[in-house]
DNA sequence: GTCTATACCAAGATAGAC
DNA sequence: GTCTATCTTGGTATAGAC
């Protein structure tokens, strides 16, 4: 009686932290640091909000999780596309595993808003830290130049503006949107729409005007 | 006696207006907009906590209101710039446009806190709309090809994140952030240090190790 | 036009049961 | 290991005086 068919199938703690972490990463992307409460990502993940401080101590320390997770996941991809084929160019190759990492949009929001929260004690140095890692990464063993780094990095986050702006769900209705995504992912297009259907989460009506 | 001598030299209420606007851009450049407080904006202006109320009606029109404010100036001095000397490339003169913004920290920094919130139905919407405005302008006002102004773009978005990143306070202690400045902001960094002392408000320590 | 006082709610964190 | 209940703080917004 007391077997598997209990209330959530229970799951070892570890795999539970695996996966209010995932929940964790996209509503961080979605709504900021600030902007996130530990109750909805405790929503997102299926559990209850004090259980979500208990695993991490504190709402901060649970973001930096987060931030970690993300730039390893960077770390690893841009590592793998380094290492990967050289009849392929090094910014194609770089550029593909980048793009796949937009496959979860929440690695590269969160890192977006982490970029943006400098001025903070503890998530800025986090960040700071984290980015240059990155840079140093690009341009010692990638054997790109420092301004090819610059550059490719400059891509990165015009890329992480438009997934921040969600502008992939005015594709049809914007020309110059659909302009934009085709340099800023060439050639990459069709699969980009596939992994970003317009699911708009809790649907706000994109009608109205903005304040301007 | 009852003269000039008023406590905190009494202004016109427009002028008090800018004065709000201009700190409230700061603050929300440093802090986002969730993580920023109606009373942080009151005391960096020195007016009291309902008065910004008052004066906005919510925090979130104030942060309409910024934003507004940031994409104006942004348009302005790009227009002035592609108005400007054709002897000068374009690309430059707008570069030189952009660098120049870099003077107030908050309104690039709010842009970018802006295009991080896509998921925010109403700043979300307005800042879609900004971002593409912008496009649009480099796009076809500027004698830019799509490319072009997609990549100026890019290079606008890292200068986002290393201005975001307060990166210029580690300029002297690390060289891989000097060399990143340099192909940034190119041939531009006397000036930019100087308009960027380092300031640190309430002074982190910078020591500590990240979370990593 | 600007303040003080305050109502009200949301959110992070803790205590303690199961 | 995970929940319910709750304490506590802080933050937006309102009321109303000056």
């Amino acid at each position: 009686m007391s077997s598997v068919t209990e209330k959530k199938t229970r799951m070892p703690s570890d795999e539970r932290r695996e996966l209010v972490l995932a929940a964790a990463t996209t509503v961080f992307g979605d709504t900021g640091y600030a902007g996130t409460t530990t109750d909805a990502v405790a929503r997102a993940s299926g559990v209850s909000q004090p259980y979500v401080v208990r695993m991490f101590g504190t709402k901060e320390q649970l973001f930096l999780e987060v931030l970690h997770r993300a730039l390893d996941k960077l770390d690893t991809a841009f590592r793998a596309a380094i290492a990967g084929d050289p009849e392929v160019g090094i910014e194609r190759r770089l550029g593909l595993a980048y793009f796949e990492l937009t496959a979860d949009r929440g690695i590269l929001l969160c890192l977006m808003h982490a970029f943006a929260l400098g001025a903070d004690p503890v998530i800025g140095t986090a960040a700071r830290c984290g980015f240059m890692d990155v840079y140093r990464l690009l341009r010692d063993e990638s054997g790109m130049s420092g301004q090819q780094a610059a550059d490719f990095l400059a891509g990165g986050m015009l890329a992480n503006v438009v997934l921040g702006l969600r502008l992939f769900d005015d594709y049809d209705t914007e020309p110059a949107v659909q302009e934009l995504l085709g340099t800023v992912f060439p050639e990459k297009l069709d699969i980009i729409r596939r992994s970003h259907p317009p699911l708009t989460p809790s649907g706000p009506s994109r009608t109205a005007a903005p304040g301007r």
